[in-house]
DNA sequence: TTAAATACCTTGCAATACAAAGAACTAACG
DNA sequence: CGTTAGTTCTTTGTATTGCAAGGTATTTAA
């Protein structure tokens, strides 16, 4: 339901402009997203095989080589629909919060008519296959 | 990092009011969120080995009889702090996109100064351990 | 009696996030 | 050189989550 949504804030920050691992947990961390390496190197390897994104090898100023990502435009394309999802979530999870917040009244435009609701979520998190 | 989005819609539906599980499905799919038995069900249990609701049985007009169920106070209370969370994540995802929205500019006010951000997100999905 | 509808429950699987531990490379120091 | 520290990348094992699939049980209707 909630899938991809990590996947969507790593995929974001990499399109931002080329970075490395290290270097994209702190950007998270900027926005108050903690990412821990055991949750983004294997992440990182599923975004790669999936043909989201790029890397290549560059030295760093210290330490071992880095792996520099950028994303593909396959990558920006599954970003755009992730974002897409992410904000019909928030959209759905803030109209069933409101509706709690006020329990008095019985929900209206409700009653299960025979209008299909907008586009329920069922969010496949895996990209399109490419 | 997104954990408990599910579980804070689901109580937040049963404390609108006393609700059965098909029931709490069919309202949460009226704001387009989609849950299945097999998740539902579950966590109910889970719900209720940690106190957050109560049940009881009641007769209904057709078929057998259904589990009704209520948030108990400390239900409220961490529906609460799920809410809290949630739109934390909300705004810190949203951050994040914006940045990639806009990769043109170097973000600011990141810089890695020394006060520490507002309060990072390290969401505990389980209640307090009540 | 049988079938259909409703409600609840369980098992097994795949995906996710993480802790923990480790491997490898570089620079600095004695 | 050998050791230590700092940085980067990787792997293993585990808990949790969401789901499909397949039950079980009750009531009503044919």
């Amino acid at each position: 339901m909630r899938k991809g949504i990590l996947e969507m804030c790593v995929l974001a920050v990499i399109a931002e402009g080329e970075t490395y691992p290290p270097e994209i947990m702190k950007k998270l961390e900027w926005t108050d997203l903690i990412v821990k390496e055991g949750t983004i190197y294997p992440l990182l390897v599923r975004l790669k095989n999936d043909g989201l994104v790029d890397y290549i090898w560059r030295e760093g100023e210290k330490g071992p080589p880095r792996k520099y990502f950028t994303a593909s435009e396959l990558g920006r394309k599954f970003l755009a629909e992730l974002t897409e999802s992410w904000h019909q979530l928030v959209h759905s999870v803030n109209k069933t919060l409101e509706n709690a917040a006020a329990p008095a009244a019985e929900p209206q435009g409700k009653r299960k008519g025979k209008k299909d609701p907008p586009k329920p979520l069922n969010l496949e998190p895996n990209p399109p296959d490419a």
